[in-house]
RNA sequence: CGGGGUGUAGCGCAGUCCGGUAGCGCGCUUGCUUUGGGAGCAAGAUGUCGGGGGUUCGAAUCCCUCCACCCCGACCA
């Protein structure tokens, strides 16, 4: 490619609105463009990592022994209300009617499409294992996107759904799609990590994300580097940190802490360590009455530690709250227990609740609590003594960098990431629900057995940049860069000789295979390098007269302090070299 | 959806309080000079001042209303 005949559309500044590195870098590269909040154009630039991502997926898709199908972005109303998900899905899922009125909805996902395509075409067991993909424009209505690709309301997906005979055989393509993640995520070269994830409603163990590490990522991730454990934080198993309870030694009393209402400020005005400290959160279930009655409005009273936080998800999965939950209003709380939220505990006078205990806070003695009185915390308080046994001890809080694994080996430690994939065992629930049945061996049918495996190819692409930009831009991963190579000529418009040999480096580079971008835009070296730094571009030859004089060129790689001087008849070698690796 | 904010040239912004000929930097066009880290000089082009309505002799500026976008929060395969 040559420059002139390319769209190089860098931008000195970015746009106002834009927020991360990601979204900043992009459109100044001139890889996007802005078109409404969370939908984005993208130029040639941008298209060409996107081009790139993609096939290395589709060929890994394809080596794992997936077949591409394309399904459509508008999908009817009646598939979605099969499977209750038309009534389910909520706002997220952006719905349009066409001329005869009739229901339409964007794809946010495409489940039951290819279950309906799977029970019209599979009909033997003869037929599995199948497993669709196919690599689509998705929409999801997100209430706040940002961060530019990272969280669009449009973006591209692929994702594969796989069906099976048996929960076994799900099982081995489960493994199947693991592990072509793997090898895709290896073949792009970004640093990530394949963690545990929470199974939402489906349930089971089966479900990975795959995480690209980065500081600004959204979610938390944790692993142990003495071990293979790896899980999102919302899974994350918290271990009790007290192997057993030490006996009381200490008197209850009631304390005067006026106006310290967070834990951190009761610990420090009573000058006692913050794990000494029970935090005390109010959550409220609430379960439809029977007809004509109100609401049956639960309140359940959580404790952790005061270092430690809630995990929501984990609270989900509590008997009795499984059904949802929110956060008690303080009116319900001021109307339970007599104050407001900075002074609960378990201790003092309070309506009955259940009392569920984190498993650290259950093996606590001597702890400090609210004394569910504004301006009172209780010292000296110990379970069995002062207050009952807790109605339930249950994992409630987030793991912290240097718990214990639940593994047994070792410590734990925690990064952010950015969620590019994820491999998810459906077992048999959108096939029950829309009888997608085959035949199986003995005659009888039997419902197909699913997983869904998606990953985020626009995603990716930012995130790539998320974890590989410097002060002057982007930094590709080569796999993935636009081009692999520039090559800048100094004095392209005034030296033959500079012409000359620029062509001649550009030609043997083409048709040794290599990606590379011939820069005849006749520009002044400065602007040049100012380009292609902030577009990335792994390897830079510059060619100039001056080097020219004494048979010499300059590489120079995006990560490298300096351009290397090397004689020009080495130059194509070693950017070959360099470019395959 | 709740709270806060911003809409002025392709991008970044000033001007709005206090109404009176629409500005600056970058980018773009043309010419000359320059040529190894975002060149200099000169001459240009580009605006429904987010939309609609109102007040006024006169509105980017004041009032009403709608819209878009951004931030914070809650939500989430």
């Amino acid at each position: 490619m040559r420059a002139s005949q390319f769209h190089i559309s860098t931008l000195k500044e970015a746009p106002s609105d834009a927020e991360v590195t990601s979204q900043k870098l992009m459109l100044r590269a001139g890889m996007i463009r802005k078109v409404a909040a969370g939908i984005y154009s993208y130029l040639p630039m941008g298209l060409r990592s996107i081009r790139k991502v993609e096939a290395i997926v589709r060929e890994e898709m394809d080596r794992a022994g997936a077949l591409e199908i394309t399904m459509p972005l508008v999908q009817p109303a009646e598939l979605w209300q099969e499977t209750e998900r038309w009534d389910r899905m909520g706002a997220e899922m952006l719905r349009l009617k066409d001329r005869h009125e009739r229901d339409f909805a964007l794809q946010p996902t495409s489940e039951e499409v290819v279950t309906d395509i799977a029970r019209q075409e599979l009909k033997s067991y003869r037929q599995l294992p199948k497993n669709f993909y196919q690599i689509q424009t998705k929409f999801r209505d997100e209430r706040r996107p940002r961060f530019g690709v990272m969280r669009g309301r449009e973006f591209t997906m692929k994702d594969a759904y796989s069906f099976d005979r048996s929960a076994e055989h799900a099982g081995q393509s489960y493994e199947r799609m693991y592990a072509a993640y793997c090898r895709i995520f290896d073949r792009i070269g970004l640093a990530y990590r394949a963690v545990a994830a929470d199974t939402g409603a489906i349930g089971g163990d089966r479900s990975h994300e795959f995480q690209v590490i980065a500081d600004t990522g959204e979610d938390a991730i944790v692993y142990c580097p003495a071990s293979d454990y790896a899980a999102n934080i919302e899974l994350a198993e918290a271990l009790p940190l007290l192997a057993e309870r030490a006996a009381p030694t200490a008197a209850l009393a009631r304390t005067p802490t006026p106006g310290k209402q967070a834990c951190a400020d009761v610990a420090a005005f009573l000058g006692v360590p913050l794990s000494s400290v029970v935090k005390s959160l109010v959550v409220a279930s609430d379960a439809p009455g029977a007809a004509g009655e109100a609401p049956q409005n639960t309140l359940w009273l959580l404790l952790v530690r005061g270092d430690h936080d809630l995990n929501e998800v984990k609270t989900g999965k509590i008997a009795g709250l499984e059904g949802g939950f929110r956060f008690a209003s303080e009116t319900e709380i001021t109307a339970a227990f007599g104050c407001r939220p900075g002074s609960l505990g378990p201790v003092g006078p309070h309506k009955p609740v259940r009392i569920i205990a984190d498993r650290t806070v259950a093996n606590m003695a001597d702890f400090v609590c609210g004394a569910n009185a504004d301006g009172f915390h209780y010292t000296g308080v110990n379970w069995g003594r002062d207050l009952p046994e807790p109605d339930l001890v249950a994992d409630l809080r987030n793991v912290v960098e240097g718990d214990p694994s639940p593994d047994g080996r070792g410590a734990l430690s925690i990064q952010r990431g950015i969620e590019v994939g994820h491999v998810f065992y459906l077992g048999a629930k959108y096939s029950k629900a829309m009888n997608a049945t085959f035949l199986d061996e003995d005659g009888k049918p039997k419902h197909f057995e699913m997983g869904c495996y998606g990953i985020g190819i626009t995603r990716i692409v930012g995130a790539a940049i998320e974890q590989n930009s410097d002060a002057r831009g982007i930094i590709w991963p080569a796999a993935i860069a636009p081009f692999g190579v520039v090559i800048c000529p100094v004095g392209w418009g005034k030296s033959e000789a500079v012409r000359a040999e620029a062509e001649k480096l550009y030609a043997t580079l083409t048709a040794a295979g290599i990606d590379v971008i011939l820069d005849d835009r006749d520009e002044r070296p400065g602007v040049m390098f100012a380009d292609w730094e902030l577009t990335g571009i792994p390897h830079r030859v510059t060619i100039g007269e001056r080097g020219l004089k004494e048979g010499a060129a300059e590489y120079q790689g995006r990560r490298d302090a300096e351009a290397t001087r090397l004689p020009l008849g080495e130059m194509a070698q070693h950017v070959i070299s360099r470019s395959h690796t």
